[in-house]
RNA sequence: GGGCCUGUAGCUCAGUCAGGUAGAGCGUCGGACUUUUAAUCCGAUGGUCGCGGGUUCGAACCCCGUCAGGCCCGCCA
């Protein structure tokens, strides 16, 4: 059984309605790291749905956390926002500096500012769920029962959280942050209580008092989080395993959340995502690719199989380069598999009907859209990086696809690939192995490996290259002339050719190729290896 | 110190919750297609299931131990 059917099955036991939850702080860029939390989530919702129960997506955006420090990607002038809250601060402007006048003129926040281009990606990747921005919640008293309920029992708020953390807490320490004469969460001791107002002292020597009701400060983050559960009626919610250790965040919650009232949500732990070859993904490093940049590489249904195919719990490396071709490539063969039939074969086994059901839900997930259909492009994502690099123009590729006897006309995902495809080839993350490249020198080894009779073709290759008109049917002329000049079969002739104009056995197509190269280099090439054989 | 996850074919992983002949895809190798879109099709190859014990008629799966890698227990998904 597929994990999201698996959840769902859970879910079905609890109850008929369900709120999915996901949370993300929008204190730096967003990665695909981020979009693990809110596909995960945007997947169980669909699988609940489907098992006919009632889910809905939301996404708390965490922007009444503090700014923690000053990111590389800031300017040096935020220094003076740390431990303010990320709603309420002004966006880093092109050069990282704050941007007051968006801030005061259209309330454009630091939040606002990291979160606007994520939602972007994921309205291309089809998740859109309801978002529940905390700061307002914050401030329009969401937090105020669960809040007194903590302040009115510390002692017991303070066991849980150091009983099943194993950790102790300050002295001093209060279920409330307020925030301080600066707007910050930092540096503030609670000197009293009295509901619906928690009075406190900063390090600036200011006193004052911070109403709950209105938010002015939060709940610490162990508090923070099951609080959240109660009033958005949370009743499953996937996160990093980061929360998920003993002891951990989760832990605390669960036991604060019936202390609270209410039941704690299901919950499922899933693994990072970490770049190949360069560890975790970390916004403040900079080691990072944004949803934005994959979606600009790949097609989104590809960035969802990339989830759906993989349990939670299994780490992802995720690879800009050839395994982005091998994981779209299966993606595509999973496309033209007809699992209907499959599935009726009695002869298969218990396992690979498993099996086979698995990759059909991770394809159905995978849809942009409930509606859509996994229609197969008959296009290999190999197939299309080749052609793209060999032809510049859109419709010479869709005229070779024609002449194959692929497609009769490029369908609109079709279009859409080739234009991700020709981004992907532009960029840094295209993998080398992929690309064409001619070669510049002889290559030895290549020509050593050809039999004699082929080594033999290389003067009539000269002779007929010396002087074939440079275009691509002169260039294809010249090389079947060479099979009529030497009586070799053409076989042998691609052979040579291969070795000496790319090092390899076989290739695509020369000619298109060629007659883009200098007619007078390609002979010097040839003659090179001429003399070297 | 406490805890979590992972370890199965060259690679990526299913299969572990409900024990019943070890699976897929990729790769590799071979063949076919007689001007080759790195294509496509067909076939073959491939594993002491990290290691040791226990339970069982039977263990990749359950139990105990152990090794290795990653991670958490300080608000980084």
């Amino acid at each position: 059984m597929h994990w999201t059917d698996v959840m769902a099955e859970r879910l079905a036991q609890q109850g008929q309605e369900h709120i999915i939850a996901t949370g993300i702080t929008p204190s730096g860029e967003f990665h695909i790291g981020h979009l693990r939390e809110i596909l995960t989530g945007d997947m169980i919702t669909r699988a609940a749905n489907k098992a006919g129960l009632k889910a809905e997506l939301v996404f708390v955006v965490d922007n009444a956390d503090p700014l923690r420090k000053v990111y590389p990607f800031l300017d040096e002038s935020y220094r003076e926002f740390i431990g303010q809250q990320l709603g309420a601060i002004p966006a880093p402007d092109s050069e990282g500096k704050p941007d007051w006048i968006r801030f005061e003129q259209e309330g454009w926040t630091y939040g606002d500012h990291f979160l606007t281009p994520f939602l972007d990606a994921l309205k291309q990747i089809g998740v859109e769920p309801r978002l529940i921005p905390n700061l307002e919640a914050y401030r329009s008293g969401m937090f105020a029962d669960a809040t007194k309920r903590c302040c009115d029992d510390i002692e017991t708020v303070k066991e849980i959280i150091e009983r099943v953390s194993s950790r102790e807490l300050p002295e001093g320490w209060f279920p409330w942050q307020p925030l301080n004469s600066k707007k910050s969460l930092d540096g503030v001791t609670v000197t009293g209580y009295d509901y619906p107002l928690v009075h406190w002292k900063d390090e600036h020597g200011e006193h004052g008092s911070s109403n709950i009701i209105k938010g002015e400060g939060k709940l610490p983050w162990r508090l923070d989080w099951p609080a959240k559960w109660g009033h958005n009626g949370v009743t499953c919610e996937p996160f990093g395993k980061d929360h998920g250790a003993s002891g951990g965040s989760y832990d605390t919650g669960k036991e604060l959340s019936v202390f609270m009232g209410h039941a704690p949500p299901l919950p499922l732990t899933y693994e990072w995502i970490s770049l190949r070859g360069q560890g975790a993904m970390s916004s403040s490093t900079g080691n990072t690719v944004g949803p934005i940049e994959a979606l600009e590489l790949v097609p989104p249904q590809i960035l969802r199989f990339l989830i759906a195919n993989s349990k939670p719990n299994k780490a992802i490396e995720f690879d800009t380069g050839m395994g982005l071709v091998n994981l779209a490539d299966e993606y595509e063969r999973l496309c033209s598999r007809d699992f209907e039939t499959e599935l009726d074969d009695e002869s298969k086994s218990r396992r690979q009907r498993v099996q086979i059901e698995d990759a059909q839900a991770a394809l159905r997930l995978s849809m942009i859209s409930e509606e859509d259909s996994n229609e197969a492009t008959a296009v290999s994502f190999r197939h299309l990086a080749l052609l793209a690099q060999i032809k510049d123009d859109d419709e010479a590729v869709w005229e070779s696809l024609r002449g194959s006897g692929a497609i009769e006309s490029p369908t609109s995902l079709l279009r859409d690939r080739l234009a991700r495809m020709r981004a992907w080839i532009k960029s840094s993350h295209f993998p080398e192995d992929m690309r064409i490249q001619i070669m510049t020198e002889p290559n030895q080894d290549a020509i050593e490996r050809l039999e004699k009779h082929q080594r033999d073709l290389l003067p009539v290759l000269l002779a007929c290259f010396e002087d074939a008109p440079w275009d691509v049917s002169g260039i294809t002329a010249a090389i079947k002339s060479v099979a009529e000049q030497a009586e070799a079969p053409m076989k042998d002739v691609y052979r040579t050719c291969y070795a000496v104009f790319m090092g390899a056995e076989r290739g695509p197509r020369l000619a298109p190729i060629l007659c883009n190269c200098d007619q007078e280099v390609i002979c010097q090439l040839i003659s090179r290896c001429v003399s070297m054989s």
